[in-house]
DNA sequence: CAAATACATCGATAGATTTCGATATGTCCA
DNA sequence: TGGACATATCGAAATCTATCGATGTATTTG
C-alpha cells in the first residue's frame, strides 16, 4: 500500500496517471504521454514501469505501441 | 496532491498514520508512537513533521506532549 | 532554581531516486 | 531483408531522503 502511494507521490507520475485517465478509452501510449512531461522518452518509460509494478497501470502491447491503462485499484485511490 | 501521496509513500510514515488512527481519541504523542517504529525519537519527530507539512496530521501541544491527529484530508485518502 | 522529561532541530552520512544519453529489443513496412 | 519507428534497458551523474547522535528548547516537577 505504501508502494502505491509512493508511486503516486512523484509529480511526474501523478501527471502521467491523470493523462492516462483523461485519454480516450482511458488508455494511452508512451508517444502520447511523453511530450507533455518535457522529459526524455526513456525517463517516461521508466516511470510507467514503476506505476505498473505498483499495480496502478496495466500495459498492453498492440503492434509497435504499448498502451497503458488505469487499474481498478488506481481508480479507487484517485477517485 | 503528489506531496500527500509522497508523504504516505514511506512505510514508516504510513505506519505512523495508522497508529494515530488507531489511538484512543485518534490522537497520539511522540512517546506513544516511537517505540513501535524501532527508530530514534528524532527520526520519528522528523517524519511527523513531514506529515503535518503535507496536511495529513495536525499537531497540538499540551503541556510537555505534542499530540498528533489525522486531518479530514487524511481520513478521506485513507478510507 | 535545578533536574528531568518530551520533543524539535542540526550536521553528517549512507542509500535511494530522478534523469539523461546511448544502446538494445521488438514491430511494421517497402 | 533492411530501415524506420516505438519502447525498454543500461550505466552514470546529480539530487534527494532516511537515519542517527548530539544538542537545543520548552515544560513540568522537586
Amino acid at each position: 500500500m505504501a508502494e502505491q502511494f509512493k508511486a503516486l507521490g512523484d509529480p511526474t507520475r501523478l501527471n502521467l496517471m491523470m493523462a492516462v485517465a483523461a485519454s480516450g478509452d482511458a488508455e494511452a501510449c508512451v508517444c502520447d504521454l511523453t511530450p507533455d512531461t518535457g522529459l526524455s522518452q526513456s525517463t517516461v518509460s521508466h516511470h510507467l514501469k514503476l506505476l505498473v509494478e505498483a499495480g496502478l497501470l496495466t500495459r498492453t502491447q498492440r503492434g509497435k505501441w504499448a498502451y497503458y491503462a488505469l487499474t481498478p485499484e488506481a481508480i479507487k485511490i484517485l477517485k
